[in-house]
RNA sequence: UCCCCGGUGGCUCAAUCGGCAGAGCGGGUGACUGUUAAUCACUAGGUUGUAGGUUCAAGUCCUAUCCGGGGAGCCA
């Protein structure tokens, strides 16, 4: 049995067994209390155990940290603080912690040292939480699709394609790095295990582009790498993304399901993860539940790009970096914008084509595109999306354009050819909606094993 | 990559003008027949990130370097 059920108990029984870690002892003349946590759920339970209970006598061994097997009896508590307790019958030591140096005390601890120690840190609280947390907004991802018709696809991780097109990335590589091959003095990726450069993916939005054009509405849900040196709380080299795509959909339909997404899985979290949702509540940020009302119970703004430049201008507030149509709005514009003059999440649309990438769909004006950008409070950036251009002659002027090789675009511009069709999606940082829902500010919290600049542990 | 702040016991922090390195928690030992961050008593624990330098004297000042945090850029 896991503690959550017992907890949950309606009734007291007779004869179970729990298994867990000890997260503290309190010591009597002739008895001990026991905390124990089993990871199913935030709260501990509270054994008892006499003096004659078969297996008191490792009692001194059985500290913070320890693992152990109880068995006992569900009863009422006489004391105050908790519902239910077990009665143990027998307990048995099945791991030691030796308290000197297992670094986990039940007293709060610092994120950078739990950092320090994140093969450990799930066992406390806060982290605990974050972990099934996370769990449950992945399952929430592919509740939300598979009841709208959406197929979940995957898209590979690695990739020949360098034209995924955004940002830095990692290369892939069967080689002994001390004898690489090389012809003109560069390195012969011809000579690779792929006969070419692989490298980890950057985004599976080509793939899922692609997986549209016959299945209609399609999402992926995956890790995805970026190889660029940004030192900040909102950026790992590893991530998960969501990138749903949608065929014979424009970017207003775009627009609907990323407010849609962000408030069911907000819903969700908060009726399915309570407890744990409560802890950051009331330790991490204490306007959580308020933020998060007003993102579920507020239509999002829809704001042409235009017009945000004209807001931004007429701002009281000095900025740092220049407003001007055809710039890309800032950090410190982006949070006053959600933050001051909404107070609420934003949809910038339709962005300077010269900003923007080279798939996204041309509009009428010649000068824009139909990109979105969902900016939330505190996050910044949480969706990022578009109408691609599925106009094969207006793409292929793009990519002209902007220099790109048109050749490595084949299978992408045969989309275009036969039988193309509108289509949109958009990409979400999974991690940032995780701060988004608990409040966690720095990216590294989010993930159990973070992976950034020069860091590689775990 | 740039800017700012920090690094003192296992953890979280204090140390005034450059003048005896301290506390709480945690650990150990003991007390306690229903505890709840248990309580009470006693106790151990330090080359102040590292390497140099200035000084009668450096945790404190200077130089370099490493690590951590915050902000910015890049982005999700």
């Amino acid at each position: 049995m896991r503690v959550r059920q017992a907890l949950g108990a309606e009734a007291g029984m007779e004869g179970m067994t729990l298994c867990g870690w000890v997260r503290t002892k309190r010591d009597s003349k002739g008895f001990s209390f026991l905390e124990v946590n089993d990871g199913s759920c935030l709260k501990n339970i509270q054994v008892i155990v006499d003096a004659d209970v078969p297996g008191y006598e490792l009692m001194p061994e059985i500290n913070t940290g320890a693992s152990v097997k109880v068995v006992g009896n569900l009863v009422e508590s006489p004391g105050k603080g908790q519902t239910w307790e077990v009665q143990a019958t027998v307990i048995e030591l099945i791991g030691a912690a030796d308290p000197e140096t297992f670094p986990l005390q039940k007293k709060r601890h610092s994120d950078e040292f739990l950092r320090s120690i994140a093969h450990l840190r799930p066992r406390s609280n806060k982290y605990g939480a974050i972990t099934r947390i996370r769990s449950e907004l992945s399952y929430a991802i592919h509740a939300f699709f598979r009841d709208r018709g959406f197929y979940y696809i995957h898209s590979p991780i690695i990739t020949g394609s360098d034209c995924e097109g955004a940002g830095e990335m990692f290369t892939v590589s069967g080689f002994d790095f001390a004898n690489l091959p090389r012809k003109n003095g560069q390195v012969d990726f011809s000579q690779d295990f792929f006969g070419k450069r692989a490298s980890l993916t950057v985004s599976g939005q080509l793939s899922a582009e692609n997986m549209a054009t016959a299945l209609g509405d399609v999402y992926t849900f995956g890790p995805t790498f970026r190889a660029e040196n940004s030192n900040t709380p909102r950026h790992a080299a590893e991530f998960w993304m969501l990138e749903p795509e949608m065929a014979f959909a424009d970017l207003s339909d775009d627009m609907d399901l990323g407010e849609e997404c962000i408030k069911y899985l907000i819903n969700h979290v908060r009726e399915h993860c309570k407890d744990d949702l409560d802890l950051f509540g009331r330790f991490v940020d204490k306007s959580l539940f308020a933020t998060l009302d007003s993102i579920v119970d507020n239509d999002f703004v829809r704001l042409p790009y235009g017009e945000a430049i004209e807001i931004l201008k007429k701002a009281t507030q000095k900025f740092e970096y220049p407003v001007e149509f055809g710039l890309d709005l800032q950090t410190e514009h982006e949070r006053y914008l959600t933050e001051i003059h909404f107070k609420k999440p934003v949809a910038v649309f339709d962005y300077p084509k010269e900003i923007k990438a080279f798939y996204m769909r041309m509009n009428d004006d010649n000068r824009t595109v139909a990109a979105v950008d969902i900016l939330v409070p505190r996050i910044g950036e949480l969706i990022g999306g578009s109408q691609r251009e599925e106009r094969l002659d207006v793409l292929d002027a793009r990519i002209k354009e902007l220099g790109l090789n048109i050749d490595e675009y084949w299978w992408y511009r045969d989309l275009r050819k036969f039988g193309t069709v509108p289509h949109a999606g958009f990409g979400m940082g999974f991690e940032r909606m995780l701060m988004l829902v608990t409040g966690v500010t720095n990216i590294r919290d989010v993930i159990s094993f973070p992976r950034t600049v020069s860091h590689l542990e775990f």
